[in-house]
DNA sequence: CTAACATGCCGTCAGTGTCT
DNA sequence: AGACACTGACGGCATGTTAG
């Protein structure tokens, strides 16, 4: 938190923890209230449940019936059932599985291919419309969806394509999420999916700085291991050259920090692939209601030319 | 102006699935 | 079987909005 350096205003914190521990409702953020506010009566047992949330607002209905009928159903049972549904993320990739130019959750081909970041390769569109605000929406064969301002050139302008990874960060902005400057001007970074932590001996951190160091934890690099390591770069040891206990209890430490540092990044992929899965879904929903309408207004014509005529 | 509430983001924990 | 990734749940913090 103190890496965001904002300011504190003690009087609202004191006031929204006491909420929170009050038992009010506390004020919850869209993006979780949106599946938690209806799942939030699921939570019945003790503890906490690990369950989808999509897959619990998919299956709201049942479980309200089977809750309402049953009372308390088996919770093996439940769990065994809930688990066979799949997170959003696999449930977007289903949904874009057989669009060619729609890259799914995770994949990193659309940065990394040939197309120019932020474009995707697009599917040939199969039906064009225009919405209100004047904008171009195409839908290509599998539901992709791609958009362009009126001024682009039709089709051939399209741009953006609200249905792809175009939120994700370059890879750039991804190769180093965590960099702090030591005070005798060494740069430690935390580079994800990399294979090597080194220790960097007597280096201390501003404790702002995240879990590189933690209070007097000495701080770690993680390198690839083809990378000629800094001279008073230090290897941490591994757990087979550790006896005493406190070198025991140093390696805990060590394993939790650098557990905590990549689940914070996971939490923080996880959140994005999340936001673009809602995004994914609402794009669809407008698409999918242009499309009704245009039906509609379609089926209307259709009666109109072979009606009869009442003269 | 201020308290209360809303919103958005984050870190952490824990359960589950997948891979080796 | 263990390691690891993924993700729901929870609580905290900062900031924006609104009603009194």
């Amino acid at each position: 938190m103190s890496k965001r350096g904002r300011k504190k205003y003690v009087q609202t914190n004191i006031r929204q923890m006491a909420m929170a521990t009050v038992g009010s409702q506390p004020a919850r953020c869209v993006t979780d209230s949106v599946v938690e506010s209806r799942s939030a009566h699921l939570q019945t047992r003790a503890g906490r449940t690990a369950v989808p949330a999509v897959a619990q607002v998919a299956t709201i209905t049942e479980t309200d019936e089977s809750a309402d009928s049953e009372g308390v159903i088996d919770s093996h049972k439940h769990r065994e059932i809930l688990s066979q549904r799949p997170s959003y993320r696999r449930i977007l990739n289903e949904l874009s599985s057989d669009v060619p130019g729609v890259p799914k959750i995770g994949e990193e081909k659309s940065e990394e291919g040939g197309s120019p970041p932020g474009i995707t390769t697009m599917a040939v569109p199969t039906s064009i419309y225009q919405t209100s605000t004047g904008q171009y929406i195409a839908i290509a064969q599998g539901g992709a969806v791609q958009l362009s301002n009126p001024g682009s050139e039709g089709v051939q302008g399209l741009q953006a394509l609200t249905m792809t990874n175009s939120g994700a960060p370059p890879p750039s902005a991804a190769l180093v999420h965590y960099a702090a400057q030591a005070a005798d001007g060494k740069q430690q970074f935390f580079v994800p999916g990399s294979q090597v932590v080194v220790q960097d001996e007597e280096t201390e951190l501003d404790p702002s700085h995240m879990a590189v160091a933690t209070g007097d934890m000495p701080a770690y690099q993680i390198r690839a291991p083809a990378t000629a390591l800094p001279q008073g770069v230090v290897m941490a040891a591994s757990p087979g050259s550790l006896h005493g206990p406190q070198q025991l209890a140093e390696e805990a430490t060590r394993k939790r920090e650098l557990r905590l540092m990549k689940n914070r990044e996971a939490a923080k992929e996880c959140r994005r692939r999340k936001k673009e899965y809602v995004k994914c879904l609402e794009s669809r929903v407008a698409i999918l209601e242009v499309q009704n309408k245009k039906l509609i207004e379609e089926l209307e014509t259709l009666k109109d030319i072979y009606s009869p005529k009442t003269d």
